[in-house]
DNA sequence: CGTCTGACTTAGT
DNA sequence: TACTAAGCCAGAC
């Protein structure tokens, strides 16, 4: 399910819904980007997609749209939420540690969908 | 219907 | 290491 703007649904492709659901498989206190949630999802070098279809996210998705940031851990979405503080602010709360005031510790907190760090990982 | 822009990434300079 | 250009696909004008 897409509904890009008025359930036009167009393009109701499985990329959308692949990216949700990718979304929604990132777990509390990591992160990921979108170039990983674009590759895991079938489109490689569409990672500009998977920061459209966020912003036009429904609030499910919005609701964990904050683990998403760009390839260098910065807040690039933070401006959704009015200001990346905010966003920053729920990351942390999750426990993820920054490197920057709006750059999360990728080293630390990356989540790779195709992989499940945390099942392998228990302590840190 | 052509052009610009964007919650991006990669490669080249 | 930092800046630029190109690629990507869909929406806004």
């Amino acid at each position: 399910m897409v509904r890009p703007r008025d359930g036009s649904t167009k393009y109701n492709s499985t990329f959308a819904e692949r990216v949700y659901a990718l979304v929604r498989r990132i777990p509390p206190g990591r992160v990921t980007t979108y170039g990983r949630i674009a590759r895991a999802a079938g489109a490689a070098r569409s990672a500009r997609m998977v920061g459209w279809l966020l912003h036009n996210a429904p609030p499910e998705i919005a609701a964990v749209a904050h683990r998403v940031v760009n390839r260098h851990g910065e807040l690039t979405g933070g401006w959704a939420w009015g200001h990346p503080a905010v966003m920053r602010a729920l990351l942390e709360d999750e426990g993820v540690t920054f490197v920057e005031e709006f750059c999360v510790d990728l080293e630390r907190h990356l989540w790779e969908p195709e992989d499940d760090p945390i099942a392998m990982n228990s302590t840190e």
